[in-house]
DNA sequence: TTGACTCCCATAATATCCCATGATAATCCA
DNA sequence: TGGATTATCATGGGATATTATGGGAGTCAA
């Protein structure tokens, strides 16, 4: 199971593309096609993306739902409106959406986080600020995850 | 699989055509055949579409539901009554049965919304008040959605 | 003829393709 | 091992293709 992993920060140029670091392409081509899909965080104001399985994870959820019902109109819309399917040119890049960017206060560096299954898109500034706050959550949460993940000596390097 | 994603704002032009977005057009031609299956959204003062496959899918419900004879004609009229099959032009553009304008109370500006199955077609100012309640629903049922979409709460947050 | 519709072309804006460059990382070889 | 060569990568920019949309001209029916 190929995952995304680390940090890459790259930029917007003034055509309003920005490349893909090139081991989250090789996670995305390992799902089955040189693309991704973005959508805005439910939680942050960051940009949620990833690959074919991601996306068929949700699709699968929602086609449990009935076709015509209220919730299921409204549930998909969220899902899927602000769903961008952008598959990057041979130079690894995509356009964003200006709704994507807007959402995330995106200027013009961006990093990308590695998430496993899923990587998210900042703007570095506000990504600062969520990582100190992430580690405390962490390290508070830590006995959810398996015991020798997140170890002692690490709260140290917090204080 | 090739779904119905993403927003995109087009315009009903002094003829009363509009262009049906370049990304569904895409859907709609990989379901088989260049055209769309429109009528009104039973819950919404929007318009549904959708390709064959979504067609298929509801001929096949009405079919599986055995009902008395009466019963399949009422349920088959109340669907497929106003369901409309229009085949776009080379421009990628259909014009639209006044009595779908008039169920979703379109002027000049459409907004075309990815639904995952099937897409719709609101009045851009309708559409708003809908998303921002949809995603509110969304986050009050994140529990249908796959668990890397919308994340559980800490579980601190919750005693 | 009139109105509704379709086919075709024009255009402007945007997105994509393709190549070039510089920087960094990886490889190779004496 | 260390220095040179090669790959890989992010990014800039010109050329080309796609897209939405306006409008002219032709078709058909009433």
């Amino acid at each position: 199971m190929k995952i995304f992993m680390s940090s890459a920060i790259n930029k917007i140029d003034s055509k309003g593309r920005i490349s893909i670091p090139a081991p989250f392409r090789s996670v995305l081509e390992f799902q089955g096609y040189p693309g991704v899909y973005l959508f805005p965080s439910f939680t942050s104001a960051a940009i949620d993306g990833g690959g074919q399985e991601l996306i068929d994870e949700i699709s699968l959820s929602v086609e449990k739902m009935q076709l015509f019902a209220e919730e299921t109109d409204a549930l998909s819309t969220a899902l899927f409106s602000d769903t961008y399917n952008l598959s990057y040119d041979q130079d690894g890049r995509i356009s964003l959406p200006e709704i994507l960017v807007e959402h995330a206060s995106l200027s013009e560096r961006v990093i990308f986080v590695g998430q496993g299954r899923k990587f998210q898109m900042w703007n570095p500034k506000n990504f600062e600020k969520f990582k100190i706050e992430a580690k405390i959550k962490a390290l508070e949460n830590r006995n959810l995850i398996g015991p020798s993940v997140i170890k002692e000596k690490n709260k140290k390097d917090l204080d």
